[in-house]
DNA sequence: ATCATCTAGTTTCCAAACGAAACCAATGGA
DNA sequence: TCCATTGGTTTCGTTTGGAAACTAGATGAT
């Protein structure tokens, strides 16, 4: 799945890149200079998994401490097995949460997050967080959106958008490259 | 699509919840108790939208001002047009973006943060740069994960994990597998 | 002895979504 | 007339998502 990617390995070879995503950058010595920009650098994977919606209402769950597996799907009302075990699976590839298994009665297997992961909860947190304290906004915009078309602040699209940014529309340059 | 969740508007009623996701809270004048862990909430379509790679990606491209539809689509490389125009429909509908057209010699479309969508910038800004910031420790970590199964940092996961949700483990030991 | 239950998953199968490329419409210039 | 630009939509094959069924090991109940 992920080698279509790695096949490129001329490009993306161990966490340094030679040529695009950078530029002009010195090749040695460089330590973070990905450009999620660009197309086929590795941080476009980290991106695809760290925004989705499932993943980060997972390591939203693990803030406070380990979780069974069961456990999480419980919490996450609506998530399926499987998806669960993929989403947990590829968290844990990226070294964003570990597993631990427990030889107890019926077997125990705990997710928790790593260091690495700790320093997304936060933004993760936030995310969510944002979700339920805007959902109100976000529900009223859809409303205005699909009855009318009309948007909340601009009267009509193409009529006369005389946008405080957009002041000197005359001689304005589409700024185009 | 949608439709699904709408059908179910018994439950959800323009923005007002009535049983689940809030339990035992009021019904009147609540503001946003909304529960994203809950199935059929809405937030989890809010979720769903935000928690997207491509529309953090637009929107971490919006935050320094009105951006045209093809500039946005050289700028995020590999992008398609089909999911561009998608997504971004989505975030003008949810009240993220506005759309501006201009009636200019090629008609000239701007897409721009709305004051609810700037309200999300500093949290998408962040995941973008945590993907590159943290490029390198992920890399490894998938390293580590497909050659050996051995986590980088725990010989053993969690030595002891004497949480308070676990039951009382005889003589447990971490099984890595 | 067999059934039921708990654990943590995997498999199956169909529908939905993704994505690359082609196509569309309007307009102006060579 | 042909081409280029704008901002899209459509088509179609591949990929992914998700609900439900199934696996498997151990234990307790009938």
């Amino acid at each position: 799945m992920r080698s279509g990617y790695l096949k490129e390995s001329t490009f993306w070879s161990h966490g340094f890149l030679l040529e695009t995503c950078m530029g002009q950058q010195a090749i040695t010595t460089m330590q973070h200079d990905y450009d999620v920009y660009e197309d086929r650098c590795p941080t476009r994977l980290v991106l695809d998994r760290v925004a989705d919606k499932w993943a980060v209402l997972i390591l939203d769950r693990l803030q406070d401490g380990p979780v069974r597996f069961n456990h999480i799907r419980r919490a996450i009302k609506g998530i399926s097995q499987k998806v669960l075990s993929q989403t947990l699976k590829k968290l844990e590839r990226d070294g964003l949460i570990s597993r631990a298994v427990f030889a107890t009665v019926p077997v125990t297997v705990e997710y928790a997050l790593t260091p690495l992961g700790r320093t997304l909860t936060e933004t993760v947190s936030t995310l969510v967080h944002w979700a339920e304290r805007n959902m109100d906004a976000v529900l009223a915009a859809q409303r205005s959106y699909d009855e009318g078309r009309v948007a909340v602040e601009t009267p009509g699209p193409s009529t006369a958008p005389l946008r405080a940014e957009m002041a000197p529309r005359v001689g304005f340059e589409p700024t185009t490259k």
